[in-house]
DNA sequence: ATGAAAGCGCTAACAG
DNA sequence: CTGTTAGCGCTTTCAT
């Protein structure tokens, strides 16, 4: 309780700066007054004060993560990844919770600036543009999953198409020759970008998804399930579904059961997320594009660990996905010569 | 950038002292002295450096978040808790997760140790008491859900036994005849917890639940699924069924649609946890027990933040929990005059 | 009512 | 290689 660097120097029968040295590696110096001063400051049980240091040093090793609405499903895993990013450079993590509140955003912004945080990452729900989260922040600021609607600002975030384009691959590789796509609401940005990138996956096989075969709706299982009765009473020839989520398609999947339509064999089901937790219990176990929100937390960490002596460049990356390929759309790469020099699938994680 | 106290006091024309008594609303001074301290510090976008007060208030708002096994369905939820809690006092979290792993967990305590945190939250998945996060720490721990083994350190969880007895009290009020229970790991004290509750509310009705009627698993959807299969093959008169989570919950619920078991008409259901997303997209939908884990972090965040100027009470408080009625078990406490009594019960939140 | 001075715990020049 | 000195930005006696 209150062991200062005082302390330790008295205890190492050196002055205060040298204690500071040593204690930091920093300078050189006679090995053995080093290790007496590790040693006075191991026995004392002391923790150097960070506020003191970053008093002097300019940095806190503290970065600030603001989101905007809440923790949801995705928050866990690319929270890990920024968490290991940053905790290679020993950084912390502030957590602030705005819940759609300006005034809530506002009064977190102040805290994090009176903290002096070396960098701020803000994350949503949604990777539509968003308002940035202020001008003139003294620190630097990443956005990710969700981005900034301002060039200026730098924005991570999941390359939706190439999810997209990588379930109708995946629906294609199975054999597929119709195919439909049951969705959340046309609103979100990353549902257009999954309908875009299937769309380009089937027209590279000489295929196409009219628009008839696309169904905007909920991001829920009753959706799922309602949209796919409809969908089936409507096209008797579909035999692959791509669904906008896991829960959509665990929906989908119960309607498919409960008239008898058998998967994989009689209709092909891609989810997306890769919720572990839904997709490995429905049945047949869900193949499902992974967004790779740990990866996408790490680059996030790493870019912005980068930005404390560099500049961020502006505007928006998108992070590939991948596919964790599972009963429900069991094809692999080598089922059909002509998938032959296609990139190998990820497999499930 | 950089905007100091000094730069304040000299716009304003004071000294420094007075720009300090006059930021912090301290002492007593002539109100347009004040005015124009605040006045200048506006214009300047002045933020006082909160590393530099904590020096010498000795306060640096800010607490620790320890997770020990990531972060789960739970913690959301108990983190908006604990947050709001925080807030009352401009209280920020530090997250920390150390995965299992002990050594990151002494790394993240001499983190929190060097930052001079006002306390620390240590949370876990399971509520069985766990080994205490480290002796003679510099700050105040509460232990939230998971307990701490020590009987000096300060726990607050659920009472699981006060669930499974409002879980066994809803398919009662049913009028539910033939009970029983399919649950998780007979090791989790929770389990073993909700399983007391449930034989207390069928013994205060002259009912017992037998050794053979409860059926320990794991908490997922296929031991559900499995299990609540076995269990109808066994035993033909069974009206009600108490399950260990909503997972296993949806799973029994899919084995009943499966085998023409009618919910709630043949068979009631009662699961645990109200994670809505399950419990609400269910089939009928899941009247379930709610453990209440924002109320849980509320009283976390209060109980900590008292704790930085009294000591705190030691032991383990068990926080009540609540039930969520949907479809799958209505009734409500009109039902049955012999109910009449009774404690209202929680409406869906 | 206001300001000068000392100090919180630590780091970083610069001498020696 | 080590110690002296001077802050970092802020708060807090204690004079005035």
């Amino acid at each position: 309780m209150g062991v200062t660097i005082r302390d330790v120097a008295h205890a190492a029968d050196v002055s205060v700066a040298t204690a500071s040295k040593g204690l930091n590696g920093k300078g050189r110096m006679r090995a053995d007054t080093r290790e007496r001063i590790l040693q006075a400051a191991r026995e004392l049980g002391f923790r150097a004060n960070r506020n003191a240091s970053s008093l002097t040093t300019g940095r806190t090793y503290t970065v600030g993560l603001l989101t905007r609405d809440g923790y949801g499903r995705f928050t866990p895993q690319l929270l890990g990844g920024v968490e290991d990013a940053l905790s290679a450079d020993t950084c912390s993590l502030l957590l602030c919770d705005a819940r759609r509140d300006a005034v809530r955003e506002r009064h977190y912004l102040d805290s994090l600036t009176a903290r002096r945080v070396d960098g701020l990452i803000v994350t949503g729900r949604a990777t539509d543009p968003a308002p940035r989260v202020g001008r003139d922040l003294p620190f630097p600021v990443v956005y990710a999953y969700t981005t900034s609607a301002d060039p200026r600002d730098t924005s991570i975030t999941v390359d939706d198409a190439h999810g997209g384009w990588l379930a109708a691959r995946q629906l294609l590789r199975q054999g597929c020759r119709t195919i439909a796509h049951l969705t959340g609401p046309r609103s979100y940005r990353a549902v257009r970008d999954r309908v875009e990138g299937a769309r380009t996956a089937l027209a590279e096989h000489g295929r196409e998804l009219p628009d008839d075969l696309v169904v905007y709706g909920q991001f829920s299982e009753d959706a799922g399930y309602h949209g796919a009765r409809a969908l089936l009473e409507r096209r008797r020839d579909l035999d692959g579904l791509f669904c906008g989520n896991d829960q959509i398609a665990r929906g989908a999947a119960d309607a498919l059961a409960s008239v008898g339509v058998r998967v994989p064999d009689d209709m092909a089901l891609v989810g997306f997320d890769n919720w572990t937790l839904l997709a490995a219990s429905t049945r047949p176990p869900l193949t499902t594009v992974d967004m790779n929100l740990y990866q996408l937390g790490r680059v996030v960490g790493e870019t912005l660990l980068r930005a404390v002596d560099t500049e961020l460049e502006p505007g928006v990356r998108r992070l590939p996905c991948s596919i964790a390929v599972r009963g429900s759309c069991p094809a692999g790469p080598g089922d059909d010569p002509a998938w032959a020099g296609d990139a190998p699938l990820v497999p499930d994680a």
